[in-house]
DNA sequence: CTAGGTGCAAATGGTTTGCTCGAGG
DNA sequence: CCTCGAGCAAACCATTTGCACCTAG
């Protein structure tokens, strides 16, 4: 597994970024960085008592706040009203949502991306953002 | 103005869904219709406020979830957190936020929209749904 | 040592809900 | 009439914050 992670990435970039590293910020970062998955606070608050059953939620929030105010991950929100938090360093992506099972899949289109641009560009802006969800069910074949 | 919109159908389609038609409900209805922007819930009170006074911000929230359910009306969820809705019934489009104003741009791209259903085909799935928001500023020309 | 982080609990902000009174059909 | 909706305030839920104590550098 993490093939397409450079383990231990995000915790280097959290020492390199200046910020005090404590048990708990380290912990955070490396229990983040080990879920393949797209836990939502709560889970990543669950998956961090484990380690640290000491460990407040207040902490959890502030620390990924900071980490994305710090850029080392991004902030996802999705129809579930819970927010998610992904490596910000991997290769830009969208998400397609199973609506049945909560699972979420991680695409690229390039073409999609260009599409993007352009339209904005036909209404005179610059493209500083975006944010694209597919909600879907599984075709049974 | 409105040359986009049926005026009143809104309305007509709350009168039609068999739910009891009350004056605040009405006065709801007619105030989203007449809405050419996207206002937030607390806009929305605050505009219905304004014609009755009385009216409390729970039956607007208990209206906005009714007439979605019934699928008059479309739920949107932006950056910023708040909550708006929109006429269920207008052709389908996307939204372009300007980061700076908070204007909302609306646009219709069928070219995306197909690639949408191609990339969830291409995972095996039917699409149920998307979230497509563009953020981004004006170029300064 | 001391600036800055942590845990705890209380505060917040948007939204929902229980209850009692009122009004639509 | 009698059921269902409205108003009010309290409850909720995710997130944030104030404060006294603790810890990284």
């Amino acid at each position: 597994m993490n093939n397409q992670k450079k383990s231990k990435d995000l915790l280097n970039r959290c020492q390199n970024s200046g910020f005090r590293m404590t048990e708990q910020r380290r912990l955070i970062a490396q229990v983040l960085d080990e879920s393949l998955d797209h836990p939502h606070v709560e889970e990543l608050f669950s998956r961090v008592s484990a380690k640290d059953p000491k460990i407040s939620i207040a902490t959890v929030y502030r620390t990924v706040k900071l980490l994305e105010e710090s850029g080392i991950i991004e902030k996802l929100e999705f129809k579930d009203g819970k927010t998610r938090y992904e490596d910000a360093e991997r290769e830009h992506h969208d998400h397609l949502i199973d609506m049945q099972t909560g699972r979420i899949i991680e695409f690229v289109d390039k073409e999609i991306e260009l599409l993007q641009e352009k339209i904005a560009a036909r209404y005179g802006y610059k493209l500083l953002g975006h944010r694209l969800e597919l909600y879907g069910k599984k075709k049974n074949e």
